[in-house]
DNA sequence: GATACGTGGAT
DNA sequence: TATCCAAGTAT
């Protein structure tokens, strides 16, 4: 790759070091008191960086410490239960990390001893590990002067050279990533790419930064040349697509819940939650489904009269029964509560309707047995030791509140 | 190479 | 409230 084809002008050998000088010398006395940064376990270190991925540092060292408890190896974390597992990571968000880290504990068992692998090839091609990650724990626990190139370096890197190209573009990594290796300090490989990290995180931030603060500040072209606020160039996002759905919230006469656990998605894989049954009756995502509902009534929420859609016109409770092979009685009243979770990628509008299964029907056995699901009754006491995402709590916490105001009545 | 994949904090 | 964003990877 020719960096000038980028309209980057590389620095001379000497202004380089005067970088790495200056960029550690602030590090020394300015770095973040981070768990991880107390140990060279590569294990511990690893943790730390795919916990770290896409997520606030606050957030994470609660769950870092936690997980060194209860999965203190390579070994505990291959032979860990998945409910375990998820448990672990409730919470955190991109779930499908932790069961990378699973696999990738279990190939370390098969493939490397039990040990974590020295080179960088050998650490990139575990499940879940991609290029900076694989960067990131060669150099701070190998010392291999290889860069740990993330949002911060891009940003940060954007603005020493007044990098044009678009640091949301997963293409355009490898352009940062070969600035980054002639910058990086082989001597102090994980020091150097951490420094740059903290820098980016705090003063070099994306909104608000402080450049007059910056230690390397006069290396910074951006800075010297009053563009700050035009790097780094980055597409805004798209807008989470609206999806409606409707839950199911079904006792039986033991007041046990229906739970059901996730194994055809995706998103949110592994996690139990009630029945949910996507609505397709078109509503307008720009009205607030609140308002909305207020027009509505239990047969129009409950029937799935969308044009051109799967089983157009039969009522999403009678779809119910079929698919989970129960006649509960459906509750008369629109008590019905609403939900709302923003993902990334989906934003969706739960609405929740209730029903009650007497024990004397004869369909209750047939409940557990039905093809391609994964079905439960479940105690409410018995909650606890189930890993829920948001979405299930926050149904739980509505269902909760309905109850609470009922005795008040 | 564009999209899927979570959550919560800041503004 | 709406939007952005935070130590990315897999497909």
């Amino acid at each position: 790759m020719n960096l000038e084809d980028y309209g980057v002008d590389m620095w001379s050998t000497e202004k380089i070091e005067d970088f790495r000088s200056k960029l550690l010398a602030w590090y020394d006395h300015n770095k973040r008191d981070l768990p991880w940064r107390h140990t060279k376990d590569p294990y511990a270190i690893w943790v730390s960086e795919i916990m770290s991925q896409q997520t606030r540092l606050d957030t994470v060292i609660p769950y870092y410490l936690r997980f060194l408890q209860w999965f203190p190896t390579i070994e505990s974390l291959a032979n860990a239960p998945q409910d375990k597992l998820l448990k672990a990571w409730e919470g955190l968000g991109y779930y499908s990390r932790v069961r990378n880290m699973q696999q990738a504990a279990q190939e370390m068992m098969d493939k490397f001893q039990g040990q974590f692998p020295q080179t960088y090839e050998e650490i990139l091609s575990l499940k879940g590990i991609g290029p900076y990650t694989a960067g990131a724990v060669s150099s701070i626990a190998f010392d291999l002067p290889q860069p740990a190139v993330d949002g911060n370096l891009m940003r940060v890197i954007s603005r020493l050279f007044e990098v044009e190209a678009d640091i949301g573009d997963p293409a355009n990594r490898k352009i940062y990533q070969e600035i980054a290796e002639q910058l990086i300090d082989p001597k102090r490989p994980g020091d150097f790419n951490q420094a740059l990290m903290d820098l980016g995180a705090d003063i070099e931030s994306p909104k608000n930064p402080r450049p007059e603060e910056s230690p390397v500040k006069e290396f910074s072209a951006a800075y010297l040349h009053g563009t700050m606020d035009k790097y780094p160039v980055k597409k805004p996002k798209k807008k989470p697509r609206a999806v409606r759905f409707q839950a199911f919230i079904i006792q039986n006469e033991e007041g046990h819940y229906l739970l059901e656990k996730n194994i055809h998605s995706d998103l949110l894989s592994g996690f139990w939650h009630f029945p949910i049954m996507e609505n397709y009756q078109p509503f307008d995502s720009q009205l607030d489904l609140f308002s909305a509902n207020q027009e509505g009534h239990f047969g129009l929420v409950a029937e799935n009269i969308g044009h051109d859609y799967p089983n157009q016109g039969i009522p999403l409770t009678s779809q119910f029964e079929k698919h989970y092979n129960l006649r509960p009685s459906w509750q008369e009243e629109i008590s019905v509560a609403q939900i709302t979770h923003v993902f990334s990628h989906q934003k969706w509008y739960l609405d929740l309707t209730f029903g009650s299964i007497d024990s004397s029907d004869e369909n209750l056995q047939l409940c557990t047995q039905v093809a391609d699901k994964e079905v439960r009754w479940v105690a409410k006491e018995d909650f606890d030791s189930y890993a829920f995402a948001k979405p299930q709590q926050k149904m739980w916490q509505s269902i909760q509140q309905l109850e609470k105001n009922k005795k008040r009545q």
